[in-house]
DNA sequence: TTGATATTGATAATCGTTCTCAACTAGCGT
DNA sequence: ACGCTAGTTGAGAACGATTATCAATATCAA
């Protein structure tokens, strides 16, 4: 039994044990579309694991795919993201860390960084406010878009 | 003459020297939107600036505020921003600066961090990567919003 | 098995923003 | 001043990812 079967298999019981105190149901496409999420590494859209699922299981709505990445979202299975306006990505929820795009081929790159997690939580204590989350997206070209200079702007 | 005329008197000849450069033209309509941006101080939706013009020049149509936004932007006039993923805010450029947000009431709290920059730096040069721009922005509630208990979340 | 309640899928609706396009100018050369 | 031409405008349609609607259907505790 890999970790990652192990994983996979706490996610499963972690929605389960939130649906049941919540009074939610377990539902086929629930658990069809968590699969698939969970077969997915790295970043990914709705419309894209819709994609997916549908591959397999083509009853599945678009809407159903939708409300299910929320609701593995409250359940903190996974984690939504907004890289360009108007695009949700889903990703596994782990241990916190942002991200590095290059807007030039669209690569990812997670980072993490606790002096800066510190300087975060000491502006907002110097403003009186109580953080619950923040965005922190850097962008720009990677090394690779960098020498095929064929890139826009 | 105060400095704040002077400084919106830079913006003017900045637009206008842009529009030139570029084989664009100088309209009433660019005039006006400008008058009206110049006049707002903090954030503003390219909708709710779209009132402020309309109320004093009624014929301008919201697609060219829009577009003007866009290019005040291009002319180094304007910084658009996403603190809310589908909405676009605008402020005045000038001095790099990030934001505190308060998800209770909305205010907006500007800060500067010379050593969270540089750990941006770091971090990108580690990758690879040449960067071009980056979105911090820090949510959470102000002290206001603490007190008065009454919030969402 | 039943029945109350949650969920689903198709589709319409949302909403800030962009696109389309015919009418209209700014601004150059004359 | 005049005229040309390319850039600009305003109204409204289109967009596009997401959410709301709602009748049909599935879940699950009793
Ligand atoms: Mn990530
Ligand atoms: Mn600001
Ligand atoms: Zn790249
Ligand atoms: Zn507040």
């Amino acid at each position: 039994m890999s970790e990652h079967q192990t994983e996979q298999d706490g996610a499963r019981t972690q929605l389960t044990e939130y649906l049941a105190r919540n009074g939610m149901k377990q539902t086929r496409q629930r658990e069809a579309i968590l699969e698939s999420f969970l077969g997915v590494s790295g970043h990914i859209t709705s419309e894209n694991l819709y994609e997916y699922v549908r591959a397999q299981y083509p009853d599945i709505g678009a809407a159903t795919v939708y409300r299910a990445l929320k609701l593995f979202c409250d359940a903190g299975l996974a984690h939504a993201l907004h890289f360009q306006d108007g695009v949700t990505l889903y990703e596994h929820e782990g241990h916190h860390h942002d991200h590095l795009i290059c807007v030039g081929c669209g690569e990812i790159v997670e980072f993490e960084c606790d002096d800066i997690e510190d300087f975060q939580l000491r502006i907002a204590r110097d403003h009186g406010y109580r953080l619950t989350k923040h965005r922190h997206h850097l962008y720009g070209y990677c090394a690779k878009c960098q020498s095929s200079g064929t890139d826009r702007k």
